[in-house]
DNA sequence: GTCTATACCCAGATAGAC
DNA sequence: GTCTATCTGGGTATAGAC
Protein backbone atom coordinates (compact mmCIF):
# COMPACT_ATOMS: atom_id res chain seq x y z
CA UNK A 1 0.00 0.00 0.00
CA UNK A 2 1.47 3.10 -0.94
CA UNK A 3 1.52 6.56 0.88
CA UNK A 4 -0.66 8.35 -1.37
CA UNK A 5 -3.57 5.22 -0.58
CA UNK A 6 -2.90 4.75 2.89
CA UNK A 7 -3.57 9.04 3.46
CA UNK A 8 -6.24 8.91 1.04
CA UNK A 9 -7.93 5.99 2.68
CA UNK A 10 -8.61 7.26 6.07
CA UNK A 11 -10.72 10.64 5.27
CA UNK A 12 -12.72 8.07 2.79
CA UNK A 13 -13.60 5.77 5.45
CA UNK A 14 -15.91 8.38 7.17
CA UNK A 15 -16.67 9.71 3.38
CA UNK A 16 -18.18 6.30 1.52
CA UNK A 17 -20.19 5.83 5.18
CA UNK A 18 -22.70 8.60 3.97
CA UNK A 19 -21.85 7.96 0.54
CA UNK A 20 -22.97 4.15 0.62
CA UNK A 21 -25.78 5.02 3.03
CA UNK A 22 -27.34 8.16 0.05
CA UNK A 23 -26.55 4.65 -2.61
CA UNK A 24 -28.46 2.11 -0.21
CA UNK A 25 -31.52 4.46 0.24
CA UNK A 26 -31.88 5.35 -3.27
CA UNK A 27 -31.41 1.95 -4.14
CA UNK A 28 -33.88 0.55 -1.84
CA UNK A 29 -36.56 3.31 -3.17
CA UNK A 30 -35.55 3.13 -6.24
CA UNK A 31 -36.53 -0.57 -6.13
CA UNK A 32 -39.93 0.22 -4.06
CA UNK A 33 -41.54 3.19 -6.41
CA UNK A 34 -39.09 3.42 -8.99
CA UNK A 35 -36.90 5.87 -10.27
CA UNK A 36 -39.28 8.88 -11.19
CA UNK A 37 -41.00 8.67 -7.57
CA UNK A 38 -37.40 8.33 -5.48
CA UNK A 39 -36.82 11.76 -4.55
CA UNK A 40 -33.52 13.70 -3.33
CA UNK A 41 -35.48 14.59 -0.21
CA UNK A 42 -36.86 10.58 0.69
CA UNK A 43 -33.29 9.14 -0.54
CA UNK A 44 -31.67 11.96 2.02
CA UNK A 45 -34.21 11.13 5.01
CA UNK A 46 -33.51 7.59 4.90
CA UNK A 47 -30.18 7.57 4.95
CA UNK A 48 -29.89 9.89 7.55
CA UNK A 49 -27.84 12.97 5.45
CA UNK A 50 -29.31 16.36 5.33
CA UNK A 51 -30.42 17.11 2.61
CA UNK A 52 -28.09 19.45 1.40
CA UNK A 53 -25.40 17.37 1.87
CA UNK A 54 -26.71 14.75 -1.06
CA UNK A 55 -25.02 17.50 -3.29
CA UNK A 56 -21.33 16.56 -1.84
CA UNK A 57 -21.43 13.38 -3.14
CA UNK A 58 -23.42 13.72 -5.94
CA UNK A 59 -23.22 16.58 -8.40
CA UNK A 60 -26.97 15.40 -9.66
CA UNK A 61 -29.86 13.73 -9.19
CA UNK A 62 -28.52 11.54 -12.09
CA UNK A 63 -25.08 10.70 -10.54
CA UNK A 64 -27.13 9.04 -7.89
CA UNK A 65 -29.30 7.16 -9.84
CA UNK A 66 -25.99 6.17 -12.01
CA UNK A 67 -24.64 5.12 -8.69
CA UNK A 68 -27.51 2.71 -8.14
CA UNK A 69 -27.30 1.25 -10.91
CA UNK A 70 -23.63 0.61 -10.84
CA UNK A 71 -24.33 -0.92 -7.72
CA UNK A 72 -26.69 -3.52 -9.29
CA UNK A 73 -24.19 -4.09 -12.16
CA UNK A 74 -21.56 -5.01 -9.09
CA UNK A 75 -23.73 -7.28 -7.35
CA UNK A 76 -24.91 -8.75 -10.82
CA UNK A 77 -21.15 -9.76 -11.64
CA UNK A 78 -20.48 -11.16 -7.97
CA UNK A 79 -24.39 -13.41 -8.41
CA UNK A 80 -22.82 -14.62 -12.03
CA UNK A 81 -19.16 -15.78 -10.45
CA UNK A 82 -20.53 -17.29 -7.26
CA UNK A 83 -23.13 -19.32 -10.07
CA UNK A 84 -20.26 -19.94 -12.23
CA UNK A 85 -18.91 -21.90 -9.60
CA UNK A 86 -21.50 -24.82 -10.35
CA UNK A 87 -20.31 -28.07 -11.72
CA UNK A 88 -22.62 -28.16 -14.67
CA UNK A 89 -23.70 -25.55 -17.03
CA UNK A 90 -26.98 -27.05 -16.20
CA UNK A 91 -26.67 -26.26 -12.17
CA UNK A 92 -25.26 -23.01 -12.75
CA UNK A 93 -28.65 -22.30 -15.07
CA UNK A 94 -30.59 -23.56 -12.59
CA UNK A 95 -29.00 -21.93 -9.86
CA UNK A 96 -30.02 -18.44 -11.82
CA UNK A 97 -33.76 -19.44 -11.85
CA UNK A 98 -33.52 -20.49 -8.13
CA UNK A 99 -32.30 -16.87 -7.27
CA UNK A 100 -35.10 -15.24 -8.56
CA UNK A 101 -37.83 -17.99 -7.37
CA UNK A 102 -36.39 -17.63 -3.43
CA UNK A 103 -36.90 -14.02 -3.79
CA UNK A 104 -40.32 -14.45 -4.68
CA UNK A 105 -41.75 -12.72 -1.79
CA UNK A 106 -40.06 -9.49 -2.33
CA UNK A 107 -40.26 -9.32 -6.15
CA UNK A 108 -44.63 -10.01 -5.23
CA UNK A 109 -44.16 -7.08 -3.30
CA UNK A 110 -41.74 -4.35 -4.76
CA UNK A 111 -40.78 -6.03 -8.64
CA UNK A 112 -37.28 -7.37 -9.95
CA UNK A 113 -34.87 -4.40 -9.40
CA UNK A 114 -33.34 -5.17 -12.74
CA UNK A 115 -36.43 -6.01 -14.50
CA UNK A 116 -37.89 -2.61 -13.20
CA UNK A 117 -34.53 -0.37 -13.16
CA UNK A 118 -34.13 -1.29 -16.84
CA UNK A 119 -37.97 -0.76 -18.01
CA UNK A 120 -37.32 2.72 -15.83
CA UNK A 121 -34.12 3.92 -17.60
CA UNK A 122 -35.43 3.02 -20.99
CA UNK A 123 -38.03 5.52 -20.73
CA UNK A 124 -35.99 8.22 -19.33
CA UNK A 125 -34.02 10.48 -21.71
CA UNK A 126 -30.58 11.76 -21.37
CA UNK A 127 -27.31 9.37 -20.06
CA UNK A 128 -29.27 7.50 -18.17
CA UNK A 129 -31.37 6.17 -21.19
CA UNK A 130 -28.31 4.44 -22.13
CA UNK A 131 -27.97 2.46 -18.96
CA UNK A 132 -31.35 0.31 -19.58
CA UNK A 133 -29.41 -2.45 -21.21
CA UNK A 134 -26.20 -3.14 -19.14
CA UNK A 135 -27.99 -5.16 -16.69
CA UNK A 136 -30.01 -7.54 -18.47
CA UNK A 137 -26.74 -7.46 -20.69
CA UNK A 138 -24.56 -9.02 -18.23
CA UNK A 139 -27.14 -11.80 -17.56
CA UNK A 140 -27.74 -12.01 -20.97
CA UNK A 141 -24.24 -12.85 -22.38
CA UNK A 142 -23.22 -14.95 -18.95
CA UNK A 143 -26.85 -17.72 -19.93
CA UNK A 144 -25.77 -17.47 -23.03
CA UNK A 145 -21.89 -18.50 -22.60
CA UNK A 146 -23.95 -21.38 -20.47
CA UNK A 147 -26.07 -22.45 -23.10
CA UNK A 148 -23.41 -22.43 -25.80
CA UNK A 149 -21.29 -24.68 -22.86
CA UNK A 150 -24.05 -26.95 -22.94
CA UNK A 151 -24.04 -27.48 -26.54
CA UNK A 152 -27.55 -26.29 -26.85
CA UNK A 153 -28.24 -24.87 -30.68
CA UNK A 154 -28.98 -21.78 -30.80
CA UNK A 155 -27.64 -20.35 -27.17
CA UNK A 156 -28.58 -16.99 -27.74
CA UNK A 157 -32.33 -17.25 -28.36
CA UNK A 158 -32.10 -19.88 -25.55
CA UNK A 159 -30.84 -17.56 -23.42
CA UNK A 160 -33.11 -14.68 -24.38
CA UNK A 161 -36.17 -16.94 -23.55
CA UNK A 162 -35.29 -17.93 -20.14
CA UNK A 163 -33.72 -14.29 -19.43
CA UNK A 164 -37.39 -12.75 -20.80
CA UNK A 165 -39.37 -15.73 -18.95
CA UNK A 166 -37.74 -14.55 -15.71
CA UNK A 167 -38.37 -11.12 -16.40
CA UNK A 168 -41.72 -11.40 -17.55
CA UNK A 169 -42.79 -13.81 -14.33
CA UNK A 170 -41.56 -11.34 -12.11
CA UNK A 171 -43.77 -8.63 -13.25
CA UNK A 172 -46.61 -10.72 -13.21
CA UNK A 173 -46.10 -11.85 -9.95
CA UNK A 174 -45.42 -8.11 -9.08
CA UNK A 175 -48.63 -7.56 -10.82
CA UNK A 176 -50.53 -9.88 -8.84
CA UNK A 177 -48.86 -9.51 -6.16
CA UNK A 178 -48.81 -13.88 -6.20
CA UNK A 179 -44.84 -15.50 -4.92
CA UNK A 180 -46.94 -18.61 -6.00
CA UNK A 181 -46.81 -17.48 -9.70
CA UNK A 182 -42.83 -16.98 -9.59
CA UNK A 183 -41.98 -20.57 -7.99
CA UNK A 184 -44.13 -21.69 -9.90
CA UNK A 185 -42.41 -20.81 -13.48
CA UNK A 186 -38.70 -21.04 -11.93
CA UNK A 187 -40.18 -24.45 -11.58
CA UNK A 188 -40.98 -24.89 -14.94
CA UNK A 189 -37.93 -22.97 -16.56
CA UNK A 190 -35.82 -25.75 -14.44
CA UNK A 191 -37.67 -28.48 -16.55
CA UNK A 192 -37.27 -26.51 -19.40
CA UNK A 193 -33.18 -26.38 -18.75
CA UNK A 194 -33.29 -30.30 -18.22
CA UNK A 195 -35.05 -31.06 -21.66
CA UNK A 196 -32.35 -28.38 -22.90
CA UNK A 197 -29.64 -30.43 -21.39
CA UNK A 198 -31.27 -34.13 -22.38
CA UNK A 199 -31.92 -32.94 -25.74
CA UNK A 200 -27.95 -31.58 -26.37
CA UNK A 201 -27.08 -34.68 -24.43
CA UNK A 202 -29.04 -37.20 -27.17
CA UNK A 203 -27.95 -35.40 -30.38
CA UNK A 204 -24.11 -35.50 -29.50
CA UNK B 1 -84.05 5.82 -28.97
CA UNK B 2 -85.06 7.53 -26.34
CA UNK B 3 -85.89 11.80 -25.77
CA UNK B 4 -83.38 11.85 -22.74
CA UNK B 5 -80.62 9.79 -24.63
CA UNK B 6 -81.36 12.15 -27.65
CA UNK B 7 -81.10 15.43 -25.96
CA UNK B 8 -78.64 13.87 -23.77
CA UNK B 9 -76.38 12.82 -27.10
CA UNK B 10 -76.04 16.20 -28.62
CA UNK B 11 -73.81 17.90 -25.96
CA UNK B 12 -72.24 14.63 -25.15
CA UNK B 13 -70.40 14.96 -28.71
CA UNK B 14 -68.79 18.37 -27.88
CA UNK B 15 -67.43 16.74 -24.21
CA UNK B 16 -66.57 13.43 -25.61
CA UNK B 17 -64.28 14.62 -28.19
CA UNK B 18 -62.30 16.31 -25.16
CA UNK B 19 -62.79 14.41 -22.93
CA UNK B 20 -61.54 11.29 -25.60
CA UNK B 21 -58.55 13.58 -26.68
CA UNK B 22 -57.61 13.76 -22.80
CA UNK B 23 -57.27 9.83 -22.52
CA UNK B 24 -55.66 9.50 -26.17
CA UNK B 25 -52.76 11.88 -24.41
CA UNK B 26 -52.63 10.82 -21.59
CA UNK B 27 -52.48 7.02 -23.03
CA UNK B 28 -49.48 8.21 -25.24
CA UNK B 29 -47.42 9.92 -22.92
CA UNK B 30 -47.90 7.18 -20.51
CA UNK B 31 -46.61 4.53 -22.84
CA UNK B 32 -43.83 6.58 -23.91
CA UNK B 33 -42.72 8.42 -20.20
CA UNK B 34 -44.22 6.25 -17.66
CA UNK B 35 -47.50 7.22 -15.17
CA UNK B 36 -45.35 9.23 -12.52
CA UNK B 37 -43.64 11.59 -15.94
CA UNK B 38 -47.07 12.43 -17.17
CA UNK B 39 -48.04 15.33 -16.05
CA UNK B 40 -51.50 16.96 -16.20
CA UNK B 41 -49.78 19.99 -18.53
CA UNK B 42 -48.14 17.64 -20.68
CA UNK B 43 -51.52 15.70 -21.54
CA UNK B 44 -53.87 18.63 -21.79
CA UNK B 45 -50.75 20.29 -24.32
CA UNK B 46 -50.51 17.50 -26.30
CA UNK B 47 -54.39 17.30 -26.08
CA UNK B 48 -54.86 20.92 -26.97
CA UNK B 49 -57.11 21.07 -24.23
CA UNK B 50 -56.51 24.26 -21.37
CA UNK B 51 -54.85 22.92 -18.06
CA UNK B 52 -57.50 24.01 -15.92
CA UNK B 53 -60.20 22.39 -18.01
CA UNK B 54 -59.12 18.94 -17.21
CA UNK B 55 -60.68 19.20 -14.57
CA UNK B 56 -64.28 19.39 -15.97
CA UNK B 57 -63.38 15.76 -17.79
CA UNK B 58 -61.11 14.32 -14.55
CA UNK B 59 -62.05 14.99 -10.97
CA UNK B 60 -58.40 14.55 -10.22
CA UNK B 61 -55.05 12.79 -11.86
CA UNK B 62 -56.24 9.49 -10.81
CA UNK B 63 -59.29 9.79 -12.34
CA UNK B 64 -57.27 10.51 -15.74
CA UNK B 65 -54.98 7.54 -15.40
CA UNK B 66 -57.63 5.02 -14.64
CA UNK B 67 -59.22 5.70 -17.62
CA UNK B 68 -56.27 5.10 -19.51
CA UNK B 69 -56.24 1.65 -17.71
CA UNK B 70 -59.75 1.13 -18.69
CA UNK B 71 -59.50 2.40 -22.11
CA UNK B 72 -56.37 -0.52 -22.42
CA UNK B 73 -58.70 -2.91 -20.76
CA UNK B 74 -61.52 -2.42 -23.11
CA UNK B 75 -58.94 -2.47 -26.41
CA UNK B 76 -57.30 -5.58 -24.87
CA UNK B 77 -60.96 -7.23 -24.64
CA UNK B 78 -61.93 -6.48 -28.37
CA UNK B 79 -58.71 -7.90 -29.07
CA UNK B 80 -59.07 -11.05 -27.72
CA UNK B 81 -62.62 -11.16 -29.02
CA UNK B 82 -61.09 -10.92 -32.54
CA UNK B 83 -58.46 -13.26 -32.03
CA UNK B 84 -61.50 -15.69 -30.35
CA UNK B 85 -62.94 -16.29 -33.94
CA UNK B 86 -59.62 -18.28 -35.00
CA UNK B 87 -61.19 -21.51 -35.60
CA UNK B 88 -58.46 -23.62 -33.84
CA UNK B 89 -56.69 -22.33 -30.02
CA UNK B 90 -53.34 -23.09 -31.68
CA UNK B 91 -54.58 -19.85 -33.87
CA UNK B 92 -55.50 -18.00 -31.64
CA UNK B 93 -52.73 -18.28 -29.39
CA UNK B 94 -50.44 -17.68 -32.15
CA UNK B 95 -52.25 -15.03 -33.12
CA UNK B 96 -52.07 -13.77 -29.76
CA UNK B 97 -48.17 -13.74 -30.23
CA UNK B 98 -48.70 -12.18 -33.35
CA UNK B 99 -50.05 -9.66 -32.60
CA UNK B 100 -47.37 -8.26 -30.33
CA UNK B 101 -44.81 -9.38 -32.71
CA UNK B 102 -46.49 -7.08 -35.37
CA UNK B 103 -45.74 -4.03 -32.80
CA UNK B 104 -41.91 -4.90 -32.45
CA UNK B 105 -40.76 -1.74 -33.43
CA UNK B 106 -43.21 0.18 -31.24
CA UNK B 107 -42.01 -2.06 -28.27
CA UNK B 108 -38.64 -1.86 -28.91
CA UNK B 109 -39.30 2.34 -28.85
CA UNK B 110 -41.47 2.39 -26.02
CA UNK B 111 -42.03 -0.53 -24.34
CA UNK B 112 -44.97 -2.81 -23.79
CA UNK B 113 -48.40 -0.56 -23.13
CA UNK B 114 -50.01 -3.66 -20.90
CA UNK B 115 -46.50 -4.42 -18.92
CA UNK B 116 -45.37 -1.07 -18.48
CA UNK B 117 -48.57 0.25 -17.33
CA UNK B 118 -49.08 -2.73 -14.91
CA UNK B 119 -45.63 -2.71 -13.64
CA UNK B 120 -46.06 1.54 -12.63
CA UNK B 121 -49.59 0.76 -11.06
CA UNK B 122 -47.61 -2.05 -9.05
CA UNK B 123 -45.48 0.61 -7.40
CA UNK B 124 -48.38 2.99 -6.55
CA UNK B 125 -50.06 3.41 -3.43
CA UNK B 126 -53.95 3.95 -3.45
CA UNK B 127 -56.20 3.35 -5.72
CA UNK B 128 -54.90 2.56 -8.88
CA UNK B 129 -51.92 0.05 -6.86
CA UNK B 130 -55.31 -2.64 -6.58
CA UNK B 131 -55.44 -2.34 -10.68
CA UNK B 132 -52.24 -3.02 -11.56
CA UNK B 133 -53.02 -6.78 -12.13
CA UNK B 134 -56.29 -5.80 -14.06
CA UNK B 135 -55.33 -5.86 -17.57
CA UNK B 136 -52.46 -8.84 -17.57
CA UNK B 137 -55.33 -11.15 -15.85
CA UNK B 138 -57.72 -10.69 -18.73
CA UNK B 139 -54.90 -11.99 -21.15
CA UNK B 140 -54.12 -14.48 -18.66
CA UNK B 141 -57.54 -15.68 -18.14
CA UNK B 142 -57.96 -15.94 -22.10
CA UNK B 143 -54.65 -17.66 -22.62
CA UNK B 144 -55.58 -19.93 -19.82
CA UNK B 145 -59.20 -21.67 -21.82
CA UNK B 146 -56.90 -21.54 -25.02
CA UNK B 147 -54.87 -23.68 -23.55
CA UNK B 148 -57.35 -26.02 -21.74
CA UNK B 149 -59.49 -26.31 -25.02
CA UNK B 150 -56.11 -27.55 -26.65
CA UNK B 151 -56.16 -30.21 -23.79
CA UNK B 152 -52.63 -29.35 -22.37
CA UNK B 153 -52.23 -30.15 -18.90
CA UNK B 154 -51.64 -27.80 -17.18
CA UNK B 155 -53.25 -24.98 -18.82
CA UNK B 156 -52.92 -22.27 -15.83
CA UNK B 157 -48.98 -22.45 -15.25
CA UNK B 158 -48.76 -22.83 -19.80
CA UNK B 159 -50.78 -19.42 -20.08
CA UNK B 160 -48.38 -17.52 -17.12
CA UNK B 161 -45.09 -18.91 -19.13
CA UNK B 162 -47.01 -17.73 -22.41
CA UNK B 163 -47.34 -14.27 -21.19
CA UNK B 164 -44.45 -14.00 -19.06
CA UNK B 165 -42.22 -14.64 -22.53
CA UNK B 166 -44.31 -12.26 -23.94
CA UNK B 167 -43.62 -9.50 -21.61
CA UNK B 168 -40.11 -9.93 -20.53
CA UNK B 169 -39.35 -9.92 -24.48
CA UNK B 170 -41.16 -7.10 -24.65
CA UNK B 171 -39.06 -5.89 -21.86
CA UNK B 172 -36.11 -6.76 -23.02
CA UNK B 173 -36.90 -5.47 -26.34
CA UNK B 174 -37.30 -2.14 -25.22
CA UNK B 175 -34.27 -2.10 -22.65
CA UNK B 176 -31.89 -3.17 -25.93
CA UNK B 177 -33.87 -1.09 -28.74
CA UNK B 178 -34.06 -4.30 -30.40
CA UNK B 179 -37.05 -5.16 -32.22
CA UNK B 180 -35.37 -8.34 -33.44
CA UNK B 181 -35.43 -9.94 -29.89
CA UNK B 182 -39.46 -9.50 -30.25
CA UNK B 183 -39.71 -10.96 -33.73
CA UNK B 184 -36.96 -14.10 -32.78
CA UNK B 185 -38.96 -14.79 -28.96
CA UNK B 186 -42.36 -14.64 -30.86
CA UNK B 187 -41.15 -16.91 -33.36
CA UNK B 188 -40.34 -19.96 -30.33
CA UNK B 189 -43.32 -19.04 -28.92
CA UNK B 190 -45.63 -20.17 -31.63
CA UNK B 191 -43.14 -23.04 -32.40
CA UNK B 192 -43.98 -24.10 -28.43
CA UNK B 193 -47.50 -23.51 -29.03
CA UNK B 194 -46.88 -25.92 -31.72
CA UNK B 195 -45.08 -28.54 -29.46
CA UNK B 196 -47.56 -28.33 -27.11
CA UNK B 197 -50.43 -28.71 -29.38
CA UNK B 198 -48.76 -31.94 -31.15
CA UNK B 199 -48.31 -33.39 -27.19
CA UNK B 200 -51.51 -32.87 -26.64
CA UNK B 201 -53.16 -34.08 -29.92
CA UNK B 202 -50.87 -37.40 -29.19
CA UNK B 203 -51.33 -37.92 -25.33
CA UNK B 204 -55.29 -37.75 -26.74
C1' DG C 1 -16.72 18.25 4.94
C1' DT C 2 -21.12 19.51 6.98
C1' DC C 3 -25.61 21.51 7.21
C1' DT C 4 -29.29 25.38 7.13
C1' DA C 5 -31.77 28.30 4.48
C1' DT C 6 -33.44 29.34 0.35
C1' DA C 7 -33.83 30.21 -4.80
C1' DC C 8 -36.35 28.61 -8.48
C1' DC C 9 -39.40 25.78 -10.98
C1' DC C 10 -43.14 22.91 -11.88
C1' DA C 11 -46.50 19.75 -10.10
C1' DG C 12 -51.73 19.08 -8.89
C1' DA C 13 -55.58 21.49 -7.84
C1' DT C 14 -58.99 25.53 -7.31
C1' DA C 15 -61.43 30.17 -7.95
C1' DG C 16 -64.10 32.58 -10.39
C1' DA C 17 -64.95 35.47 -14.71
C1' DC C 18 -67.08 34.45 -18.96
C1' DG D 1 -68.92 24.26 -20.41
C1' DT D 2 -64.71 26.96 -21.00
C1' DC D 3 -60.46 29.12 -19.76
C1' DT D 4 -57.14 32.35 -17.18
C1' DA D 5 -54.92 33.24 -13.13
C1' DT D 6 -53.36 31.61 -9.11
C1' DC D 7 -52.66 28.93 -4.64
C1' DT D 8 -49.95 25.53 -2.30
C1' DG D 9 -46.68 21.97 -1.92
C1' DG D 10 -42.71 19.69 -3.12
C1' DG D 11 -38.93 18.96 -6.51
C1' DT D 12 -33.72 19.90 -7.85
C1' DA D 13 -30.12 22.58 -6.98
C1' DT D 14 -27.21 26.34 -4.80
C1' DA D 15 -25.31 29.80 -1.39
C1' DG D 16 -22.79 30.41 2.16
C1' DA D 17 -22.02 30.06 7.33
C1' DC D 18 -19.66 26.86 10.14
Amino acid sequence: MTDSELVAARPRAAVAGKRERLVASATDLVHRHGVQATTLALVAKAADVPLGNVYYYFKTRDDLIRAVVDGHAQRIDELLAILGRGTTPRDRLAGLARNWADAADLLAESGCPIGGLSADLARLDGGLHECAGLLPRAVLDWATRQFRELGVPDAPAEAASLLARVLGAALLTNAFHDPALMSQEMRRIERTIDDLAAGAAGAR
